[in-house]
DNA sequence: ATAGTTATTCTCATAATGAGATTATCTGGA
DNA sequence: TCCAGATAATCTCATTATGAGAATAACTAT
């Protein structure tokens, strides 16, 4: 930076910038009962009150986007911020938000099985929502969330990201309930289980099994833990949609 | 919205949040003499005067993400706006600018062999640059650019989006050649025919061929325009690389 | 003990991939 | 004009991956 780089900037003013607010919004996924479900809160503020909605909030001066949609996460719901979060999209559009121009920043959070969340400073309720059956959200959440779900998706077919909503140890009968329940479709446990061992980096076997079979019955499952593969190769490929490819 | 709200937003005060800006910047990406090029302006404007940086600017009141995207490609370049343009990310680390708060949102274009940008109002200067050996950019600019490359070479392998590189009729070797452009690998020719004509709607026959065989020798080649996939599936997957999987 | 459930492993047909070779067609230069 | 080298388009063949179904064995609850 020269001397007259310096000069410029001491005389420069940041308001002759139109007014533009960024907040971070949060799709937080987790499984609940064989159930993917979602974390939205119920907005206790102006405007859209009382309306379910992403958690989020503007960011704050000098704060990181990713750290942001940490805070806002941990404060609205009070759940540890530990959970892999990883950016999606930004939504900008003029009028998505009737007090002035926001452009949203969206995150994605997967976590495995947690307590209930608490609802924080500005909203009125936290809650966990199945991902079907969901109420209408405030502002353009709807379609936020739907991104967030395919991305999820979308990675659990080249990453290892099934293994963020199981616990430390897993069985393969485990990690194929996950992606079928994000999925939505079931699997042929038999070729999802060869699938899993063949990745290299997958999985990892810890040498011990389950203490007892599943409740109705079955032999007791070995278990496992995440390889360190970041990506899965082969992928393991959702059952092709035809109406998707066109 | 009723009449509590409509009452709060006539009292709202934008300036209570902290002033932040957000500009969009663009990575345009075309193929020129079997190169990959990225298009680069050179700032005629403090900060980094004198420095290359990616095409982009603030956005203005009552303007869309994308139409921001397109009209800063157009405006700093005179590149017509009518290339694919999408989503990349976005950047909003504290520092990024000096001058204050700014969120970048990013956008990926894709192009077919273009004339010559010029450079527009703030620019000094406007070019394509190989994407091998670029130099040093201003603000955080290569670590998007970066993120940019991945994203397109990543998009390659599951969408037809090697067509927009090409013109509007191809002939399988013109494809393989975009492949191992953006690739930097060399790819077996038998195979990748075989690919190509096996995915469904990736390309169809116009039925025509070159009018004369290559420079160097070699019979006409056949004729294709892009089909009406928007996934390919199988994917075309590029080699593994052991490096980025563990 | 027994029926029903589940984990794990196999089999076998089919599809996809990687490497190499073949054939025919064209260009440019001898 | 003819030939060497280049390229498009096919084909072969071994290997790997996938999809569907079945077999086996270990467990639960009744």
């Amino acid at each position: 930076m020269d001397e007259n780089e310096s000069e410029f900037l001491a005389g420069y003013d940041p308001r002759a910038f139109p007014a533009v607010a960024v907040t971070v919004d949060v799709v937080a996924l987790t499984i609940l009962g064989g159930v993917l479900h979602v974390l939205l809160v119920e907005r206790g503020q102006y405007p859209h009150v009382g309306r379910w909605a992403l958690p989020g909030g503007f960011i704050r001066p000098g704060e990181d986007l990713p750290e942001a949609a940490k805070r806002e996460l941990a404060e609205e719901t009070g759940l540890a911020p530990r959970a892999h979060i990883e950016q999606l999209a930004s939504y900008g559009t003029p009028d998505r938000d009737p007090r002035m121009r926001v452009v949203s920043v969206s995150y994605l959070a997967f976590a495995p099985d947690l307590p209930d969340p608490k609802a924080g400073s500005d909203a009125a309720d936290a809650a966990w929502h199945p991902a079907n059956r969901l109420p209408e959200l405030a502002f353009d959440h709807s379609r936020i969330l739907a991104d967030g779900l395919e991305r999820a998706r979308s990675k659990l077919e080249y990453t290892p990201l099934a293994t963020t909503f199981v616990g430390e140890t897993f069985t393969i009968s485990e990690l194929r309930g996950v992606y079928e329940t994000v999925w939505g479709v079931s699997l042929h446990a038999g070729n999802f289980h060869r699938k899993v061992l063949s990745v290299p980096g997958f999985v990892e076997s810890t040498g011990e099994a389950t203490e007892s079979g599943g409740t109705r019955g079955g032999p007791r499952a070995k278990l496992y833990r995440a390889g360190d593969a970041r990506l899965l190769h082969p992928a393991l490929l959702r059952p092709a949609r035809e109406e998707e490819v066109r």
